[in-house]
DNA sequence: TGCCAGGCCCTCTTTAGGGCCTT
């Protein structure tokens, strides 16, 4: 099976809304190879502020650790560099492209990495799922998990293997065996109804 | 002080509303 490298990344942060001044405490990534995680990323922020109670019982990411980070400017210069140009998927990709892209302006640089998400592609690929939380699905597709969730590096092996089930499924139901990053791109954001009848195709002719 | 987002997607839709998903 041949499929692009992708880096799955998730970020943990103050809240919802960059535009609310929220920020990143967390950023974990890993960089998948031929179907195979072959490295990692992972560094804890300071933000500039006191997190909420709400965020630290969530996460377990406390004032205290994060008060002994870097700056967020730090590390994602940092991780800018990491990531380079290869292909990003995150959960809930919209989410974590607000972060990034925001934190990424805090420090004068751009991304111009596509971004694919393991929500879009989970909907249409496995409709039948009680639901499409990251959590619901590990369990659902038995991924292998170390009992952590709502830890960026945690979350990012769970859905770097969740994206890795994705491209097995391509292969498997519909024969497909040069699963692009850009197929499983469009495949995620096209309407759900014509998925399955664009892979039967795609399959007969590739 | 109290509250805060937003893109996707379904449907009892498109002159709209509300649940899902992320922290």
């Amino acid at each position: 099976m041949v499929s692009d490298t992708v880096i799955v990344l998730d970020f943990e942060t103050t809240g919802h809304s960059p535009t609310l001044g929220d920020r990143p405490i967390e950023v974990g990534a890993v960089r998948i190879e031929q179907g195979m995680i072959v490295d990692r990323f992972q560094a804890l922020m300071n933000p500039g502020f006191t997190i909420s109670w709400f965020i630290e019982s969530l996460t377990g990411i406390s004032n205290e650790l994060v008060a002994a980070a870097p700056e967020c400017e730090a590390v994602m210069h940092r991780f800018a560099d990491w990531i380079g140009d290869v292909p990003l998927v995150a959960h809930n990709a919209n989410f974590d492209r607000k972060f990034l892209d925001a934190e990424l302006a805090r420090i004068g640089r751009e991304r111009t990495n596509p971004m694919a998400c393991t929500v879009l592609a989970s909907r249409r690929l496995f409709p039948e799922a009680p639901d499409h939380r990251l959590s619901t699905l590990v369990s659902y597709l038995n991924i292998a998990t170390s009992g952590t969730f709502h830890r960026a590096l945690a979350d990012a092996e769970m859905t770097g293997s969740l994206w890795i089930l994705l491209i097995d499924l391509l292969r498997d139901r519909y024969g497909l065996t040069d699963i692009s990053f850009s197929l499983m791109h469009k495949i995620s954001t096209m309407s759900r109804y014509k998925v399955h009848k664009f892979l039967q195709q795609y399959g007969a002719t590739h």
